[in-house]
DNA sequence: CCTTTAAGACACTAATTGGTGTGTAATTAA
DNA sequence: TTAATTACACACCAATTAGTGTCTTAAAGG
């Protein structure tokens, strides 16, 4: 008969295999993906690193379920859509890049794997730029692609200035000085004045390309 | 008698200092921050990694050092204004949002400089931030701040929105798919509709902020 | 129970890394 | 030319790293 997998107090494959997952998540936050060596994710864990090479193969196998596993672009989710959307996605949009901007802000799990996507080429990586692209595609084609007809490919541009620069301000702020153009982004009167200037543009966008 | 310095064709200080320095940049460019290690570095150099002790008291002076001369800004120059400004900055910034843009899809150097800010904190990268703070005052100070008046903040906000916008996808293209927002950033198509959206924030922010 | 399997601790090797000691010969001062 | 420096090559050592072999014993099957 089949063996079933080891689920003892002592020995627990299960639970051994979490705690690498989670270990790798809080290297990630602490030193970033530089950090993610196999004999510090086996230390953090508390399990031998020779599990890591029998449940994934490597180092690699597990960094890679880590990012499939973890769902990021799922919590950046513009809020439940509150009614019908009438103005092209207007209000939609503003709030999905504000929400980001905050969420990003509390998240450094998340700034460091976008930190790391720049780093370094990385198949997993890849996939997860495919989720964020097929988000995006998610307010493109339904909303904003219809209301700005042929001038659809500018609002894409500009919403890709805008979550790019959301992106790398929140990286920036926590290194090397967070003041960027004289704003400080550790403030809330300076978050307050990007979330401004982003609520600016959209509105322009809306009204003028 | 003081001993001058050697500089002979064989044993040349001076000669050395400049192939270890060389070598940095040729490494960052390559293989990003992380690549720099001293083995690597006199390897590179072909010149014994002792030598870097002696003549920068170690790897981590020979990479001040290397900071400190490279002076990035001065060539993301935003070309010699022509003329006296008469618009409030307006031409005279989104030329140099522009120009920026091209230059750092070029510059692999300057791009692994900029990740390495985002990735770890280090005095000399502070210097450089200062530098581009300098340098964006510039700017604001002498144009943009009067302009806009009680608005100027805003006017900063949404320019550092821009800049890091293009920092940032510009960083992207690199590496793990070059689409963002469906916008192939490798493509010319795509680099000009960035490009269109930047003078249209900032014609928008001329007109009505 | 008892037997079989394999989870996981521990020890070991090899490769890579940072850092230093020594010898030699190029370069300079005399 | 000679003597004193010292740039630099080459060696070495210690610490960190990835990866593997062995042994103990917890857990599964009967």
């Amino acid at each position: 008969m089949e063996r079933k997998p080891v689920g003892g107090k002592i020995r627990n494959i299960e639970r051994s295999r979490k705690k690498f997952l989670l270990a790798v998540g809080k290297i990630l936050k602490t030193k970033g993906h530089a950090g993610l060596k196999i004999n510090e994710v086996a230390k953090v864990a508390g399990v031998d690193k020779k599990m890591i090479y029998s449940y994934f193969g490597g180092l690699d196998g597990l960094i890679d379920e880590y990012i499939a596993v973890k769902d990021f672009w799922s919590n950046v989710k513009a809020e439940q859509s509150t009614g019908a959307i009438t103005d092209g996605g207007k209000a939609f949009a503003t709030k999905a890049f504000l929400y980001q901007f905050d969420y990003l802000e509390n998240n450094k799990e998340f700034q460091k794997l976008l930190l790391w996507r720049l780093s370094e080429e990385r198949k997993s990586l890849r996939k997860l730029t495919q989720d964020q692209e097929a988000r995006g595609e998610l307010l493109f084609n339904h909303f904003t692609d219809p209301y700005f007809g042929k001038n659809a490919e500018k609002f894409r541009a500009i919403s890709a200035v805008i979550a790019s620069g959301l992106y790398y301000l929140n990286m920036y702020a926590e290194v090397n000085g967070s003041v960027f153009s004289g704003i400080d982004l550790k403030t809330e009167k300076g978050r307050n004045l990007i979330k401004e200037a982003v609520g600016f543009i959209i509105d322009k966008s809306f009204k003028d390309l």
